[in-house]
DNA sequence: ACCCAGGGTCATA
DNA sequence: TATGACCATGGG
C-alpha cells in the first residue's frame, strides 16, 4: 500500500485536492460528480456561481427549473436539483459547518448517509475533503487500479475496502487525502478502461506486467 | 457511433 | 443480499 503510493506519489507529486474555494463547495461538488466526470462538474459549478448558488439559503431558494437548468452541463440534472436541496436542508437545518465541525466522525457519516442522495462514497469524500477527517474514499478508480495491482478482488463491498485500506496505512487525513487524488490521476491518465501499462511507473509490482 | 465518467436509489427475486 | 434499470451530459 505505502509503496504504490510513493510511486504515484514520485510520480506526479502532491495534488493539492479537492479544487474547490470552500468546504460548502467541496460538498456540492461531491454530489455533482457522482458517476460523471469533473469537467462536467466544473461547468455546472460555475453556472450555480453565475446565479449567485453559493449557499445552501439561496439553492433552497431556487425553484427548480432554474437549479435543474444551472446543472444540466453535469448530466442527471434533475436528480441532483434534488439531491442538493435536500442536502442543502439537512446542512443549514443543522447550523451549517460552524456547528458540524464539531460532531464526531462517526456521527457525521450517519447524518450524512441518511440524506436522500448522499452514499458512502460521497460521505466519505465529504468527510475526507470538506471536514478533513481521516477517512480513505473508495471510488471506481480505486477498485479498478487495486484489483489489476492482485491487491483486492473488485467487487467486495464498500465499507469492507474502505476498513481495509485505513487499516493498512496510518489513519492521517493529509495521507489519505493526498493518496486517493493520485489514484483518481493515475486512474485518468494511465490506468484507464485500457490500461497505458507503457507509461505506468507501476508496472514493475502489477500482474499485468509479466 | 460508441464508451466512459471521482454513484445512488428503487424495484425485483 | 444481489443484480438490473434508471438517471443525462460532454469529451475522447
Amino acid at each position: 500500500m505505502k509503496t504504490v503510493y510513493q510511486g504515484l506519489l514520485s510520480l506526479y507529486g502532491p495534488q493539492h485536492w479537492w479544487p474547490a474555494d470552500s468546504a460548502f463547495e467541496v460538498m456540492i461538488g461531491a454530489i455533482l460528480t457522482q458517476n460523471t466526470a469533473w469537467s462536467n462538474v466544473e461547468c455546472a459549478i460555475g453556472n450555480l456561481k453565475g446565479h449567485g448558488l453559493t449557499t445552501a439559503r439561496a439553492i433552497l431558494d431556487c425553484d427548480h427549473p432554474r437549479l435543474a437548468e444551472a446543472l444540466r452541463p453535469s448530466g442527471y440534472f434533475n436528480i441532483k436539483a434534488d439531491r442538493l436541496r435536500c442536502f442543502c436542508l439537512w446542512f443549514l437545518s443543522q447550523g451549517e459547518m460552524k456547528a458540524l465541525r464539531h460532531w464526531s466522525t462517526e456521527q457525521l457519516r450517519q447524518a450524512l448517509l441518511a440524506v436522500k442522495g448522499i452514499g458512502p462514497e460521497t460521505a466519505d469524500d465529504m468527510l475526507l475533503y470538506a471536514f478533513d477527517r481521516p477517512v480513505f474514499v473508495i471510488d471506481a478508480y480505486t477498485r479498478r487500479l487495486f484489483s489489476r495491482l492482485g491487491l483486492i478482488e473488485g467487487g467486495e463491498p464498500y465499507e469492507q475496502l474502505r476498513l481495509d485500506f485505513e487499516a493498512s496505512l496510518q489513519k492521517n487525513a493529509s495521507l489519505f487525502n493526498e493518496y486517493h487524488a493520485l489514484i483518481v490521476r493515475h486512474g485518468k491518465e494511465v490506468c484507464r478502461p485500457n490500461p497505458s501499462c507503457e507509461r505506468c511507473s507501476l508496472l514493475g509490482f502489477c500482474p499485468l506486467g509479466s
